[in-house]
Formats: C-alpha cells, sequence, structure tokens
DNA sequence: GTCTATAGCTGGATAGAC
DNA sequence: GTCTATCCAGCTATAGAC
C-alpha cells in the first residue's frame, strides 16, 4: 500500500518523530513536571524519560547530563521572568504603578511556575551554580529596576534619607518575603486570597504612607489637599 | 601497671565512653555540620558517623533513621529559636524596640545557624514534614507575636486600616524577605553589613514612617513638633 | 537515534558476631 | 553498643547492538 509512505497527521506522530527542538522542549517540559511533584532537589532522570515515553540513555542525545539539564531550565526560568517583568513595567508612569505591577508579576510568576521559581530564585540544588549567561540576565533585569527607581526619586525628592539602590532592596525584600511565605504556607490559594496573597496591597501602603510621611517632612508640601 | 585501671581525664575519654545523651548531642552536632557544608538537603549518615568517629550502622542505636535525625534538628531549632526570641521580647515597651528586636534575632540566627534556619523557615529536604510538637511551637510564636501586635494597636490606634494580624505578617513578611536574600547573597556578613544585611534600619523607618502617617491623617496628632 | 545491558557509585538500612 | 559484612534500592552515565 502506498498510502504508508504519506506523513502521519501531526496528531498521530509519535514523540520519536519529532525533530530535535521539540524533543528538547518536550525534555525540559517533563523535568518541571517531576520538580513540581518531587521538588526542585529531586528531578530524577528515570522519570523525566519514561514521561516522555523514552528510554533513560535517550536523554543524553539532547543534554549532556543532569546538570546541563538544570542549566537549561535556570536559564529558561529567568528569561520568562525577564520577559515578563519587562512587560509589565513597560509602560507604567508612576513608582506605585511599578511596585505593585513588579510585586505582583513576581507573586503570579512564583505561583504559576514554581519549580521554576524555586530554582532561580531559591537554590534548592546543593552543587548547581547557574550558568554566566544566566547571571548576566539577572544582573540586567537588577539594573534596570534600580534606575526606575532612581528617576522616579530624582522627580519626587527624598525618601527616608534612603538611596535608590536602597529603597530598590528594600521593595525586593517585601516583594521576596511575601512570595516566600505564600510559598511556603498556602501555596494553592490565588495571588490575592490568603495570609500573605493578599498583603499586597497593604504592603503598597506601607511604601506609600512612607513615602507621604517622608515628602511633608523633609520638604514643604507643593500639592496638599 | 594499676594506674590504667583509674578513670581517664574527661578530655581524654573517646566518644565511645560517654553516654547516650552525650552521644545523640554528638550525632546532631554532627549532623549539622554536614548540612552547613553540604547543604540541608545533602545530609549523609556515613559522613555523620566518620566525623564522631564511629560506623554508620551504630547510629541506628540513637536514631531511627535519616528521618528521626531531620525531626529532632528541627525540634531543636525551633526550640532555640522560640527562646532566643521569646527573650528578646520579654521586657520590649514599646513597638519599634519590638519589631527591632524581633527582625534583628531572626537574621541573627539565619546567619548563626544557617542550617537550623534552612530546615526550619525554608523547608528544603522533599518528602521531611516536621513533627506536631515543632509545629506547636510555632504556632504558640506566631500567636503570642500577634497578640503583642494587638496590644501596641490598641494602645496607638489604627494602622493603615490593617488588622493586627495583616500588620503582623507585613513584619514577618519583611523580616523574612530580609534575612533570605541576605543569605542567599552575602551570607559571609554579619547582620548590619552588606546589601540586604544592612537594611532593617531602613524597613524600620519604613514601619515608623507608615505609624506616622496613620496617625496624623486618621486623627488629629496630639504630639507635633 | 533509540534501544538493551550493564557498569559504577552512593547511601540507607539490616543481620549477626563479638 | 559497636563492629564487619552485606543487602538492596536508586540513580547517573556509558558501551555497543540495531
Amino acid at each position: 500500500m502506498p498510502s504508508t509512505t504519506l506523513p502521519k497527521p501531526l496528531a498521530h506522530r509519535t514523540r520519536r518523530e519529532r525533530n530535535r527542538a521539540e524533543m528538547r522542549t518536550a525534555i525540559l517540559d517533563a523535568a518541571r513536571a517531576v520538580m513540581r511533584e518531587n521538588g526542585v532537589a529531586a528531578l530524577n532522570l528515570n522519570q523525566v524519560a519514561a514521561i516522555i515515553g523514552i528510554k533513560t540513555p535517550s536523554l543524553y542525545e539532547y543534554f549532556d547530563g543532569k546538570l546541563a539539564l538544570y542549566d537549561a531550565l535556570f536559564r529558561f526560568g529567568f528569561e520568562l521572568f525577564a520577559e515578563r517583568m519587562n512587560r509589565v513595567l513597560e509602560n507604567t508612569q508612576t513608582w506605585q504603578e511599578s511596585l505593585r505591577n513588579a510585586m505582583e508579576t513576581y507573586m503570579q510568576f512564583a505561583l504559576d511556575y514554581p519549580e521554576l521559581y524555586q530554582l532561580c530564585f531559591e537554590r534548592p540544588v546543593p552543587g548547581f551554580v547557574p550558568s554566566e549567561e544566566s547571571m548576566r540576565v539577572s544582573l540586567a533585569l537588577l539594573e534596570s529596576s534600580t534606575a526606575r527607581v532612581e528617576q522616579f526619586m530624582r522627580e519626587s525628592g527624598g525618601w527616608l534619607g534612603l538611596t535608590p539602590a536602597q529603597v530598590n532592596d528594600l521593595g525586593i525584600a517585601m516583594m521576596h518575603g511575601l512570595t516566600a511565605q505564600h510559598l511556603a504556607n498556602e501555596p494553592h490559594l490565588p495571588m490575592g486570597k490568603g495570609r500573605y496573597g493578599s498583603l499586597i496591597p497593604a504592603a503598597l501602603a506601607l511604601f506609600q504612607a512612607a513615602w507621604n510621611n517622608s515628602n511633608q517632612t523633609s520638604r514643604p508640601r507643593l500639592h496638599g489637599h
């Protein structure tokens, strides 16, 4: 029968008929599923292979080993995060908007991709050192963030006598603290719900109040109401 | 020589001449050393045994296994932390003092005992569930903390319209965020130094400013200057 | 590229002599 | 209580046939 020489429909193609790139993403997806189930540190190549229907040695056609897999995931995670964060900050006008968007994006990322969040921001894998390229992404993000704070502070005056970098770090600490506590205590609840998940507005109010206070004591109020 | 029948000086006694309680604490100490070196998740019974100069099977005379060891360490860590925290909060008068002491104690504990801090507050061990007794210590601490905040808020009026529990959680998140970032980035620096380690005063200023702001907008200022 | 087979290692835990 | 000897499981990684 000549019909067997026709290409099968996409939906019927098995994994081993995919191309290299598709296989790599399939492997990364499977690895993420395993990490979500067992914890990031308990990534297991046998399980990964089983999920996508191949045998463990075949993985080595696509990745050099377990650490290479971690590295690819780390990079992927940071790029995904940076993309989200930059997109969301791109068109914000006020520092209130920026801070709010940053906090919500950070927590939402942790909820959407807990395995990537833990790998990228909590370093739970002993002996794993991320590649330099990933660190560059991280550094660039931090710098643009500080620059943004600096810009806002130039426009609006002092802020408790802190430098822009300090204000930025304070925001990061708050953001990370809320997210870490939310993930540790109520990871099943969406952002906005639960003991810590609901506290982003409160955190914003904290910064807002401090800003109000700083601006009315450090110099004359220009726009009282 | 009859002198050999005399008891050896304490300093010369080998570990196997100690009693049961001493052995248990020696094992726990060795386990902590291993966790500090390899990471909390990479606790290894062979290494533990080697450190105190016994063979691995002998450990089972004192602990039922690896998980039992984790559990004992978790409990020990939480009791140590609660003791420190309660002692330091006992005689504080103002909320400023309390918050400052709590933050400093939390970060100092993380620096003094990074392995216990990670085990107790970051849960890096897949499959390990702490015992109920330890959780009771944790819960009691949280309750007394919230009660303290409630007391302060009764005396000084509203706080950005937040409940005492919310204010408490906000403080915990800030405290945890600063500490986690400090440990992740500059664990070698003491408290008060470094990007995040130096930000406790800034965090206090943030809460102070918010308190000022809240109290002068929600009701007339009684003691202006 | 995928497989089978297997090497090689690590590490937790047990049996039983002393 | 401590040891030696050993088991067993799990996992990474490689060799070599197909």
